[in-house]
DNA sequence: TTTTTATAAGTGGTCTGACCACATTAGGCT
DNA sequence: AGCCTAATGTGGTCAGACCACTTATAAAAA
């Protein structure tokens, strides 16, 4: 019998793995890259079959947060969207209405990176954005891709993210890219001016 | 052996049951409340192991896309649930790092809220929102949870709510609510001064 | 007949042991 | 040394067995 959750039990047994495995994970401070114990020996450790240990992994797994590969192991990785993404897609992309919401908030993410940009990103990091901008060809998402990297918080970042794959998922219109529009967007967030940026960005970037 | 995904494997088994799943629910016209086939049934026509579907339905659970219910079974149920939100929360967020980033992202989502109720929000409904402001005490989390109701994005709204409830879990320190900075937001919407709205916002309710 | 109570059947939850396919490693051969 | 082959370790899957719990069924009691 298992070790954890006895009889009746109050939450799944494959959360109470993972909720162990995080454990394990911080405490031997693993981190991406790094080899798990294989699913054997997590059995073993933890008094569970090993069919439970597999139910958790999927959980982990689903989430982009390990990497399994057969005849290797299993491996801690960088949180990435991945799989849950796909899943979702195939189960609620075909609703109209999330269709417009996404577009809408990815607009909305976008309209608010341009403003945090402009308030807080040092002079050094826009030219630097020029330049990259300046030399070469690139898409719309790597535009704001390097955009939304530029106010330095993670999670807004991994939000535009999720949102925009949905919206590439949910939408496959591809706009011609014309390239001088982003370029004096970036001019426009140099001279710190934001009114104009956005109506910019709106108008000729999202041709509104 | 099982019917779908012979021999070396493109994609994951789970995976691939995943999608048949949808499939049979989208072509039974199943809905929320329905009841999905038994797992052993499942198995049988799907040919594949007991131990394959649980995996799958191990991924629908996680997404809060089905319910299982020992000794009744596994029914469909509106997607739009939180072991996810929870197992996510349980992993990341010790990062401190994690935790500036949500306040700061939160705090973005409401002054965009803010932006958008105010360009868009019929008068009607700003009038009804300040009759329940005036009406009664109420949480900083009410008060938002409705603001971001009023944009009628769904998405947004989950996002907010997402943002959030971590922020809430990361950060437990409550702010002494001044009612009267709420409803004074309120009046500023109305009177859609986006610019003062917005400084309210940040100098009397964030404290900034 | 109606109500209560035992029994059976169905279902998810878990464990065990068995193969398979694949990757890495260790030995042994030339 | 270099190559080939076994052996080993790992995830992927399957089959069958219990258990705990719920619901339906049938038998017994009222």
């Amino acid at each position: 019998m298992n070790d954890l959750n006895k009889s009746t039990p109050s939450t799944k047994l494959y959360l109470e793995i993972v909720e162990k495995l995080r454990e394990m994970i911080d405490t031997d401070g693993l981190v991406s890259g790094d080899k798990i114990p294989s699913e054997r020996e997590l059995s073993e450790r933890l008094n569970v079959g090993r069919s439970s240990i597999r139910e958790a992994l999927r959980a982990l797994e689903l989430l982009g947060l390990i990497e399994t590969r057969r005849g290797e192991g299993t491996f801690i990785r960088d949180y990435q969207d991945h799989n849950l993404i796909k899943l979702l897609g195939t189960f609620f992309l075909q609703d109209p209405k999330v269709k417009q919401d996404l577009a809408e908030t990815k607009e909305y993410l976008e309209t608010n990176c341009i403003r945090i940009v402009i308030s807080s990103s040092p002079e050094q990091d826009l030219e630097q954005f020029l330049n990259w901008a300046t030399g070469q060809e690139f898409s719309d998402d790597e535009f704001f891709t390097k955009l939304v990297g530029l106010n330095s918080n993670f999670l807004m970042e991994r939000i535009w993210t999720i949102v925009n794959s949905y919206a590439r998922a949910a939408n496959q219109e591809f706009l011609a890219l014309d390239y001088s529009s982003y370029i004096r967007l970036i001019h426009l967030m140099i001279e710190r001016n934001i009114n104009q940026a956005i109506s910019h960005y709106l108008k000729n970037i999202r041709k509104k």
